[in-house]
DNA sequence: ATTAGTTAGTTAGGATTACTAACAAATAGA
DNA sequence: TCTATTTGTTAGTAATCCTAACTAACTAAT
């Protein structure tokens, strides 16, 4: 029940004030607020109000907007924003086999976006990251960075080590966050599974707190936001829904033996859409399609009646169905999120949910994402903005020498 | 962002300085703790600690202990302890055939305690409840009471109404805290899913805070704590572990259609054991049980060569080992607790901990109940004393009249 | 027995935070 | 111009919790 480390100060609430007040600057209206409202919306008396907003404008973070016309009665109003330009992030979201890399200011608008190639092992594709973002960097006059980086595994932070990272060999033998803090100068850096950033970006987008968000594309990942933070699990795997078992392997030698055992990702991510489909060809059903028709072309024939595509969606979304009625049965999300290149194609979409209604009593609305395959890159701009936020509104302790 | 409602003093952190120095006397051993040693663990100033404590005791929440012999060097430590007769809580389990109800003092030692049979309709068993608890309270002198009562259904607080206890007929159409409150004349009562609770005192008696608790009775729960607290997701329904789909039912006209659609709770419940005994003596497995057998010695002879126990308990397992598979793919717990008749039972446990190692890449620990079916009783103690500690700590705002 | 060392707890004074009450400023509308 | 209304400031005060320096009570070594 520590409060705080031996010697240091614990007035916990210290600082209190200045997050809630610079937190409803940063959820008002883009045309700014005003200390009366601020008062009104935080609870704090106007002189607590006034006097913090004045110690922000003198650090730089807010800027009176300029005078606009009154048009109400009464002494009009002087407005305040967040000024983008005293902060920065940088945000990245290394997939498989591209990078998106953007830098955004105080509020969260992308002012730089690249995007390359991620390169053949997790070593190059670190360093690339690190000398793209040196040079955007360099060119930013923000006050301080922080970085947020979407990775294709599982991020643990006591090894420094990219784990279950399939895609890109080598990611084990990193220390990506000491290699990264090395050549950025920067070391509010935080690594995170691209799934959980696209969670955390789609929870905030749907406004709601308890999301998860379902990414189906080369795999399958899930995401959990609840209570409004990502969930990671014990041992930062949870979410592994691709692993959920539709056939489970034989436990006690009975019941028919030459089953083979099966995963939901076995069935219903990209590549394997495209195997069933073959194999609905070689079972002799019939298609217009070629055998190695892409994902999209197969969902699109499923629904004109071509019957190997309606063979292998169907057979895809019978196990993301159930897959989403286990995870509403044991979670019951507020809402479910379809993310990835087949996830949120709303054929796959219309094909799952009709199949959930069937499975579970209630379930949970869902949706597709609406971000366009830009979730987790979303995601780590917000990961990194509260992280900068934090920062910049916690005061130093001035004064006295430690 | 509201912090606080209109003309209410927002500083948040009055009082802060209290929870934490009556949290480290709480955790303190029996002997109690010394102030300057609450001082070291709070990070409060001593004389802070001087004056909270003085106030608690002059509130009557704590005493100082008798002068023990001082053994160590430096001036001997008065030590300060919470007077456990300060303030009582009840807690109730309210079970289907039977109710425990305990009165606790503030230290969470029981002092009373009795069993009752719950009685046929929901109305009848809250009068019960309410009458007994009333005769309790009355012989108590405590400060101030709080109530905590398990429920086997899921409790709506908008509607004040408990839904899906199936077990009690006409549940759904009282106003259980309504009706408490009145009767007992004690406002601040909480009403929980059963298996909730226990999943609250597990989760405090193996010291984790990402817990699962399953139960496997007559029917089968699940309670879920994160990060120290209970989740109960969106709707109250998280956690039904029980409506799994082993076999779910056709969704697309697919496959064979002759098997039935099949649940978790089908196969594994104490009843269904009992059924698929029954079914496999029918089948005519070699058995050494009457077919009306309890489940208890139908898992004792399962492990003592008997086919048709072993097939019956063999097929329990393998679906409760599905089900804590995809929960710790999915959750990725710290800790899985077994209670309820058949769930503590070791050979259940065995038989479902040997399946689950071959499931799930990381099985997360897992334990039988130790509470012996006082599980639910003593998380509602704790849920009832937490509510209890936080009234009695608050201080009422002196001085000015409202 | 005296003294030094150690730990517990108190007293006095001060820093920080944020309040209330009263007032000043700036506008719309009568 | 005057009034009502809203914004924002000034001055004084209350609450919380700190540091530094003290007193208190004990053990252990001389």
């Amino acid at each position: 029940m520590a409060l705080t480390e031996k010697g240091i100060d614990p007035r916990v609430f210290s600082g209190l004030s200045d997050k809630a007040i610079f937190g409803v600057v940063r959820d008002a209206s883009p045309d700014g607020i005003s200390r009366a409202d601020m008062a009104r919306a935080t609870g704090f008396s106007k002189p607590t109000i006034s006097a913090v907003v004045s110690d922000f404008e003198e650090a730089g973070l807010l800027r009176a907007a300029e005078a606009s016309p009154a048009g109400s009665i009464g002494r009009p109003a002087t407005k305040y924003k967040i000024v983008p330009e005293a902060g920065f992030v940088v945000a990245v979201d290394m997939g498989a086999t591209k990078t998106l890399l953007a830098v955004a200011d105080l509020l969260g608008n992308i002012v730089r976006e690249e995007k390359f190639s991620t390169g053949g092992n997790a070593e190059e594709a670190i360093d690339r990251i690190a000398d793209r973002a040196t040079a955007m960097v360099s060119q930013m006059k923000g006050q301080a960075g922080s970085v947020c980086i979407g990775v294709p595994g599982v991020y643990q932070s006591d090894t420094d080590r990219v784990e279950q990272a399939v895609n890109l060999p080598g990611f084990e033998k990193i220390a990506v966050k000491a290699r990264l803090a090395e050549r950025l100068g920067i070391d509010d850096i935080q690594i995170e599974n691209d799934v959980n950033l696209a969670a955390a970006a789609e929870s905030e987008a749907v406004g709601r707190s308890d999301v998860v968000a379902i990414s189906i594309g080369t795999g399958i990942g899930l995401g959990i936001v609840i209570g409004g933070n990502l969930y990671r699990g014990n041992s930062g795997a949870a979410g592994e829904i691709g692993s959920l078992w539709l056939v489970p392997p034989q436990l006690n030698g009975q019941g028919p033996t030459n089953v083979e055992p099966m995963t939901v990702e076995d069935v219903a991510s990209g590549p394997s859409i495209s195997n069933l489909l073959k194999a609905s060809i070689e079972d002799g059903l019939e298609t217009a399609l070629d055998p190695d028709a892409e994902v999209e072309a197969i969902l699109a024939a499923s629904v004109n009646g071509d019957i190997a595509a309606r063979h292998a969606v169907g057979k895809a979304a019978d196990a993301m169905a159930l897959a989403v009625a286990h995870l509403s049965m044991i979670f019951d999300p507020e809402h479910v999120v379809f993310g990835g290149g087949v996830g949120k194609n709303p054929i796959m979409l219309e094909a799952v949910r009709e199949r959930v209604v069937r499975l579970v009593p209630y379930p949970p609305p869902m949706t597709a994402s609406v971000m366009g395959g830009r979730a987790t890159l979303l995601g780590a701009v917000s990961v990194a903005l509260s992280s900068l936020h934090e920062k910049l509104i916690t005061r130093q302790p001035q004064g006295v020498a430690r």
